[in-house]
DNA sequence: TTCACTAACGCAAATTATTTGCTTTTGTGC
DNA sequence: GCACAAAAGCAAATAATTTGCGTTAGTGAA
């Protein structure tokens, strides 16, 4: 059976797996990650680290799954005013988590991993945001890009700057709105 | 004295460095990447484990070294006809070797290391070779995008999709180039 | 509720990888 | 050639990973 995907509420392995990521999170929060090790990690959590290994395979694929599910949206966006202002303040704290330290580390630990399902399933997360905020914009009428412009022109821009260049500034992504949305309406 | 950027040629050192960077490349177009260990790799190199350790630190660090190393374009794109053709050329060839296994492999590896220098000196070949094209372009008088053009609406894209996505294939590419020179010269 | 079944866990021994102190080699500048 | 320093070799110590086997806990049927 799969334990990974739809683990049974309340049973052991999600117990199990609660406690590892959380112990993940603790350990990624206070130390150093090069001192972040799986033996480490079954201590605190109170399992072994065969159980571990088991489950998860080795570190790098732990850190993908809980990168992951760190990843995940906690809500819809927020609704500001029009679409547009709500695509900007989405987009602010889109990018503002991700080009922080811990947003970029966990990045890569997500595409780290050989199977892409992680970062797929990141990739997932980012453009139901966008279709809700599309939906938004149909239903008023507003004229607002395509899922498929905002992924190549919004939010690819500025995962690149983040993965693969240090510079990276918050005035940037509001000129990418600008540039998106102009193209768009023409 | 840094090691990592300009060992004399010739010396001990670059030898070594040789040796090892063969060592990989050979074990991972042979072998599951699983078992690429460094035991092996210095066994088939002729040196000591503790060298390499010494020298690179972990696994992940020496695959991201030889990456980059392997990312790095052999020449000038090649000359084809107008700018305009030049680019499409050189972008198909970049986009089906960046997508292709050992290409992902490659980009995954040069992400995953801690500081971002692999990945910012990956990111500067591209660059260059994008600069060769536009100094062409302006030889010529025609008209082009800019570099931030090229890069945040032909590269970003195409990296993301090969990093998040499976999906890709050849005709975006071009769909692409189309898109970023009808702006440019809009 | 009980019972049989199975997936997941714990434990511990065996294997493998990593670190480290010390010695030796090799290339460089005097 | 000689002295110096950087990098490599060697081997012992430590740490991580794998694996076989026994145990536990959740699941579904009677």
């Amino acid at each position: 059976m799969g334990h990974r995907e739809n683990p049974r509420p309340g049973g052991r392995s999600a117990r199990v797996q609660a406690a590892v990521h959380q112990s993940v999170r603790e350990m990624l929060s206070k130390m150093d990650r090069a001192d972040v090790t799986i033996p480490l990690i079954a201590q605190r959590a109170n399992v072994t680290p065969s159980t571990i290994y088991r489950r998860w395979g080795d570190l790098q694929e732990l850190l993908a799954d809980v990168a992951a599910s760190r990843l995940q949206p906690e809500g819809e966006p927020a609704r500001i005013g029009s679409a547009r202002e709500d695509l900007e303040a989405w987009v602010e704290q889109y990018a503002d988590e991700m080009a922080s330290g811990v947003g970029r580390q966990m990045l890569r630990d997500v595409l780290a991993t050989i199977d892409g399902a992680n970062a797929e399933k990141c990739s997932g997360y980012t453009q139901q945001q966008l279709c809700v905020l599309i939906a938004r914009a149909r239903e008023n009428g507003e004229p607002f890009p395509s899922l498929g412009e905002l992924m190549d022109h919004l939010i690819s821009p500025i995962i690149y700057r983040i993965l693969f260049d240090q510079a990276f500034d918050a005035g940037y992504a509001r000129e990418l709105v600008a540039r998106v949305m102009r193209k768009s309406n023409a």
